[in-house]
DNA sequence: TTAGGTAGTCTCG
DNA sequence: CGAGACTACCTAA
C-alpha cells in the first residue's frame, strides 16, 4: 500500500516483488511492489506456506490456492471476490456478467475489483471489459495493465 | 463515437 | 445524514 505498511514478506516473482501481510497464519493483502524496493525481506515462517503456493502459480497456473483468506471489506465487495474466485482458471468474464449474476452495476463490480486486497489469488486478473481489457491495481494501462495481461497469457498457456 | 444510465463508495458540510 | 463527485462499465443511437 504505502511506506507505512509492514510486510511480513516480499517474494520475488516474474510479475515483480511481491509485498505479502499476513497475520496468524492468515492472508490479508498482496501489493504489487516497485523493483527498487526489493531489498530486505524478512521471511518468516507463515509466509513460507504463502510463498510456496505463489511460486508454485507462477511456476504452473494450473494450481488452486488452500490459503486462509482475510480480505477486509464490504459486504458488496466481499460478494464480488467471492464470485471472481469461482472463475475457471483459462476464463474470463466481463464486469457486467459479474454484475448481472448480483443484481448490480458494472462500475460497482469495477470499483470492488480495484480494492482487492489479494490480486493474484482472487483472481481480478479475469475479469476483463466488454470491449477492451479493463484495468488492474487500480491502473487502466501502464505496469500494472501489462501484469493483468502476463497472469491472463500464464493461465492460458498452462491450459 | 458519444451521451446517458447505472451502482457503490468517498468526501465534504 | 445528504448532496455531489468520483470510477478497472455498458448500451443505444
Amino acid at each position: 500500500m504505502n511506506a507505512t505498511t509492514s510486510y511480513q514478506a516480499i517474494i520475488t516473482s516474474p510479475i515483480g516483488p511481491l509485498g505479502i501481510v499476513i497475520e496468524e497464519g492468515v492472508l490479508y493483502r498482496i501489493n504489487f511492489l516497485s523493483d527498487e524496493t526489493t531489498l530486505q525481506a524478512a521471511e518468516g515462517k507463515p509466509a513460507a506456506q504463502v510463498a510456496a503456493q505463489l511460486q508454485h502459480y507462477f511456476k504452473q497456473a494450473d494450481w488452486h490456492f488452500s490459503l486462509p483468506l482475510q480480505p477486509m471489506g464490504t459486504t458488496f465487495q466481499q460478494q464480488v471476490w467471492q464470485q471472481l474466485r469461482q472463475i475457471p482458471l483459462g476464463e474470463v468474464r466481463t464486469y457486467g456478467e459479474i454484475a448481472r449474476a448480483l443484481n448490480s452495476g458494472p462500475r460497482a463490480v469495477g470499483n470492488a475489483c480495484r480494492n482487492n486486497p489479494l490480486p493474484v489469488v482472487v483472481p481480478c486478473h479475469r475479469v476483463v471489459a466488454a470491449n477492451g481489457p479493463g484495468g488492474f491495481a487500480g491502473q487502466t494501462q501502464g505496469r500494472n495493465l501489462s501484469i493483468k495481461g502476463w497472469l491472463l497469457a500464464h493461465e492460458r498457456a498452462t491450459l
